[in-house]
DNA sequence: AGTTAAAATGACAACGCTGTCAAACTGCAT
DNA sequence: ATGCAGTTTGACAGCGTTGTCATTTTAACT
């Protein structure tokens, strides 16, 4: 029933080395050696044993994907993006959802490393911005990747310099550039006062986002007022507060677009317009950000910044894969800053005269 | 840097076996020296070996959770539900995302425990209801808990036979029960004429679901109509469609609500009856089932079956726990059926006059 | 105190693989 | 042929635990 590499090596009449050179993809392996040791390793339907992999090699073949973040989709896309690169490379995946609120977070995740021995770590914001936790790693010397809010600041500076050695295990996502470009499709549209409605404070997509808002604005003429910014968390509940707070004294502000700092605020923000009878797009326009499903599931349907989140943790785990064992994988392919393009729907529309 | 059993055995002044045993909770270990052992690996921070246990030991420290589910949300639930007991019992937990309707599945399921020597396995629906999965991992001898629609049959018959022989090991949602309750609720309001809009026929929950809400009008001496029943599958989309088609001749059958297989069913509807002018709750009633979070962010919110996944994915664990390893564990604390719970919210009212 | 069963502990060999390093090949220039 | 560097292969010792089984200690009796 159960094969070992031992039997294979046996049935190949070669040595259990040998087979485990095959097993691992190692060069210097001639090629009639390689295709002896498949053929018995399909013959005998041999499954390498993963613990033992773990215990004798240096590190295990299990990768670990750290989130603390209450937007189911976008935890499944991560997942999902890793997995699949995962199953490809033949490793295993350990899930971490965690409180990055937490002060012994870096003890937690440092204690799972261990245990587990993971050949490489995928953080995700907000956890990827704690210096507390790059710190741990690095002193660990665990492989690890960032998922960043911001754009890749290596590239202009220090051309002299080895590039390869700054900031090449960070994928980024440049919310920035995206909030600017939604911003000018409802400038576009002929809106001149648009409020936003902001995520939490502590995340670098926030104040990215903000950023990016405002520079649009800045760009085309049209003046930034701190009392079109409301302050909330990326939650629908906020964008409720939020759509109410900034539309209460309507007349004066005379608002007629917010943008929502993701998907969730802009269908709180919906909600409440519905709630203040206010129609949508025709009075107002909400854009969201992210794109998440239920983006197509409101009504309207949101106007949002798409983001491939699946795409996008796939090419962290691609990266990461690039820099464990041996692996010389050239990371030419990887694609390490994305920018989420406007999807243009019903919520948002011509600004009222 | 790296504390093995051997520096606390030293340590502690006792053989690796015993502190062995005292990292295992095995019985038959003194408390003195149980609490002498567990002071040596507090000041070591003495942290096991995940994989030379999973080596070593007779199955790996390590629980499956298979699914093949689009909603993010449910699967979250699982996931936190299971991992959160994982935690406790000092397990990890293996994510196995896969597609039901391929035919090598349970092949695939198969490598994937063997390559993990996994302890156990969580099936959800409707992967916990194939037989060819089943029969693979009773062949396995691997232990197992299937998450299942519908109630313990177990319960009533043979009595005689000892009771913990069979189905010991599926937790059941009474999908029957709820289904009927919350047509119960519609009918109360004065509804008539009762639309139901199904997911996928191949679920059980489907046929459940279906089922109770039949019994529940048949009860209330209302017929029941084919006319009136739209199969399609657990999508957005699918509501959409399914109110569309039921509500297309509106006048001929006068349906003055519509029950969604579940959320995402419902969502879709309510986007429809928007479409088609509809006032909800006044002119029709709509109501969900799953209470997803999205269930409380459109508008008007839904009026759904409340399932607490993680609750029910928690139990699930447990039970699976008290099957693994020498746990000896009593199952009483295990609840093995749960029942959804009617939640009122906007989206049902009194039957229009 | 003396006997005996039961409980607690320890010695040691696996578990199935990979790292290390030495041995055996290969091809190519002498 | 002969030597030499480079490539391919193999022998063997761990990796850090747990299972088995033997041994020691304890408790519970005559």
């Amino acid at each position: 029933m159960k094969v070992t590499i031992n039997d294979v090596a046996k049935h190949a009449g070669v040595s259990m080395k040998t087979v485990s050179r095959v097993i691992n993809k190692e060069p210097s392996v001639r090629k009639k050696t390689y295709d002896l040791v498949m053929q018995a390793v399909k013959e005998l339907d041999y499954q390498p044993n993963t613990a033992a992999r773990n215990l004798a090699g240096t590190s295990s073949f299990a990768i670990g994907l750290v989130y603390d973040n209450p937007n189911a989709y976008y935890v499944i896309d991560m997942q999902n993006g890793v997995l699949s690169r995962c199953k490809d490379e033949g490793y295993e995946l350990v899930i971490h959802p965690c409180c990055a609120q937490d002060p012994d977070m870096h003890k937690e995740i440092a204690t799972m490393i261990q245990r587990s021995r993971l050949a490489g770590l995928v953080l995700t914001p907000p956890l990827s911005e704690q210096q507390d936790i790059i710190n741990m790693l690095d002193e660990l010397g665990v492989a690890y990747v960032r998922l960043l809010s911001g754009q890749n600041e290596a590239a202009s500076n220090d051309p002299g310099d080895a590039p390869e050695i700054k900031n090449n295990n960070c994928i980024y996502v440049d919310d920035y550039a995206a909030a600017y470009e939604i911003t000018v499709h409802l400038i576009n549209l002929g809106h001149k006062t648009i409020a936003f409605a902001c995520g939490d404070a502590e995340h670098k997509s926030t104040t990215e986002r903000l950023a990016g808002y405002q520079q649009a604005l800045k760009d085309h003429d049209l003046s930034i007022n701190n009392e079109l910014i409301y302050e909330g968390t990326y939650s629908f509940e906020s964008g409720v507060k939020g759509a109410k707070a900034l539309l209460k004294d309507n007349n004066a502000a005379k608002i007629t677009a917010i943008l929502g700092g993701n998907d969730e605020i802009a269908a709180g923000a919906l909600f409440a317009s519905r709630l203040m009878n206010i129609a949508i797009p025709e009075q107002l326009s909400i854009s969201g950000f992210e794109d998440s499903p239920f983006s197509r599931q409101t009504w309207p349907k949101l106007t949002t910044a798409h983001q491939a989140n699946s795409v996008i943790s796939e090419h962290a785990a691609r990266l990461l894969f690039s820099k464990t064992r041996g692996s010389r994988k050239q990371d030419k392919d990887i694609i390490t800053t994305f920018t989420p393009t406007v999807v243009v729907r019903e919520s948002t529309g011509p600004a009222p005269v």
